[in-house]
RNA sequence: GGUGGGUUGGCCGAGUGGUUAGGCAGCGGCCUGCAAAGCCGUCCACACGGGUUCGACUCCCGUACCCACCUCCA
């Protein structure tokens, strides 16, 4: 058994053989930096994290880059609304995506590239489409890949020329149907927001930068190409078709995930309605909560978000977690390093990643540890706590990873726990000589500075809400 | 209008032609001074109408509703 992935371009589940043996290679169409990322995007990034992580553990050496396109039409509007460079915007909204994904500890690619950084790439690729007779400027400087000269546009999207709009970009294009790779300097834009080319000063199109920036680091054919189904078409038909007129083989296998909706409609900046990773937080919601949240979901499903459905979410992260710190409590930390994949894991995870099954399968074992713990079966105990930390960990969802700590400060936490201890102690010597009242008012006045305390076989632990 | 996906129990969410998904919430019990955590048990299901089949939630046809894309969007 081994990994088995829906590939849009065949619509069907396929195993995946990798063009090198022991290598993957995956491009991910990361996001236009125009504004604040929201949890959809965060969606994207996670549901790759969980793919990455799971061809590591399969055995290759994955190569993964993930684009930021950094010069786009909104992000000069944005500039030109703030009064402020539009590098300015991209950069700052760069900063706070990489924020976000470090929050859920979704791991920093490969190779992160910048469109501005490979203008060069992209009128080289541009350049050589116009050569093959797959695309030509025009008078004003644009140029524009000629949709009727490649016979198999739509293959992706799986679309008829004839079922087709025409694209929204106008200009002096033969067919209606053409899209930009170039865009000439118009007056009234930032200076700065052009680059010279044979066709003259201008800006790249959105599709060819991703087309010319995993040429770069993945080769002229790699393995994997993911992004959201929102960007299917025409993004990925673009790209695949103007790789494919350029003499690429392009990406074989294409994985879309889906969408996460809000009140029944996708979230997406366009429409404003977005929410952030802090607001979440703000809510009361861990970032790991989030991160499980998203992980519960198959990723090609579509998610309509709620913050009741987050919530249970939290419950459910928080029973796995329990049990492992039980565990670890109980049997010491190093019993629960070196945990197996559970066999119904590791085939979920095959099975298109099937993250439900996969955390179903968690479950059970936590209920199987948590059983062996109060039977006081340590060796059952810490096979169960070792394997269930070995599959969180896979899911980036380790709880004793220390990206899930708050980051305090590490003396005031030394006193608070000072502070408790020498309640605590009061606290037993309360219930010691049965004096219920003393010991529960003890225990209230803790909870109202936000500890929590349970009596545990081993004593009193307290968290921090 | 075109293309694709979906409709599972109070909620989230997998899956299979015949066997308990899992979680959250609820209920009963065990444990606990109480609580929390945990364990055991339990209620609640496959949009609707036909068809195929010994048997369909699971395959086929139709209907309704929802979502995405067809225009910038993970």
């Amino acid at each position: 058994m081994s990994l088995r992935l829906y590939d849009t371009g065949t619509r069907s589940i396929r195993d995946f053989q990798p063009r090198k043996p022991g290598h993957a290679g995956v491009y991910l169409c990361g996001l236009t930096v125009q504004g604040p990322p929201h949890i959809g995007h965060l969606r994207s990034g996670v549901s790759y994290d969980v793919l990455i992580r799971w061809l590591r553990r399969s055995g290759y050496d994955v190569t993964y880059v993930r684009n930021v396109t950094d010069i786009d039409d909104k992000i000069l509007v944005r500039g030109e609304e703030q009064g402020r460079p539009w590098w300015a915007i991209a950069y700052e909204n760069e900063r706070k995506l990489a924020r976000d994904y470090a929050a859920l500890n979704v791991a920093p690619p490969t190779y992160e590239p910048r469109a501005t950084g490979h203008i060069t790439q992209m009128t080289d690729l541009i350049a050589s489409l116009v050569e093959r007779g797959h695309a030509y400027a025009t008078e004003s400087g644009d140029v524009w890949f000629s949709v009727s000269s490649w016979a198999d546009y739509g293959e992706l999207s799986h679309r008829r020329p004839e079922d087709m709009l025409s694209s929204a970009e106008t200009g002096a294009k033969r067919d209606s149907r053409d899209f930009g790779l170039w865009k000439a300097h118009k007056p009234g834009e930032p200076e700065d927001a052009a680059w010279t080319s044979p066709w003259g000063p201008g800006r790249p199109g959105w599709h060819i930068e991703c087309s010319a920036m995993a040429r770069r680091y993945l080769g002229d054919a790699f393995d994997i190409h993911g992004g959201g189904t929102d960007i299917m078409f025409p993004h990925h038909e673009n790209e695949l078709a103007q790789s494919r007129a350029a003499g690429l083989d392009f990406a074989k296998y294409w994985v879309h995930n889906g969408m996460l909706n809000l009140s029944g409609t996708k979230m997406s900046k366009s429409l404003g309605n977005t929410l952030s990773v802090a607001a979440l937080g703000e809510k009361g919601f861990s970032a790991a909560a989030v991160r499980y949240y998203l992980t519960s979901v198959q990723y090609r499903s579509a998610v309509d978000f709620s913050e009741e459905a987050l919530a249970e979410a939290q419950s459910a992260w928080e029973r796995l977690s329990n049990f492992v710190h039980r565990t670890a409590e109980a049997l010491g930390t190093e019993a629960t390093i070196g945990g197996a994949l559970a066999p119904e894991f590791t085939a979920a995870m095959d099975d298109d990643l099937n993250t439900p099954a996969a955390v179903a399968v968690l479950h059970e074992t936590a209920r199987e540890g948590n059983a062996a713990l109060d039977a006081g079966d340590d060796a059952a105990a810490a096979r169960a706590g070792a394997g269930v930390r070995a599959m969180l960990d896979q899911l980036g969802l380790d709880p004793l990873d220390p990206h899930w700590d708050d980051p305090g400060d590490a003396k005031l936490t030394g006193a608070v726990d000072a502070l408790v201890k020498l309640a605590l102690e009061q606290r037993a010597e309360a219930r010691a000589r049965k004096d219920y009242a003393a010991a529960d008012r003890i225990r209230d006045d803790l909870a109202h500075a936000g500890i929590t305390v349970k009596d545990t076989p081993r004593g009193p632990v307290w968290t921090v809400d």
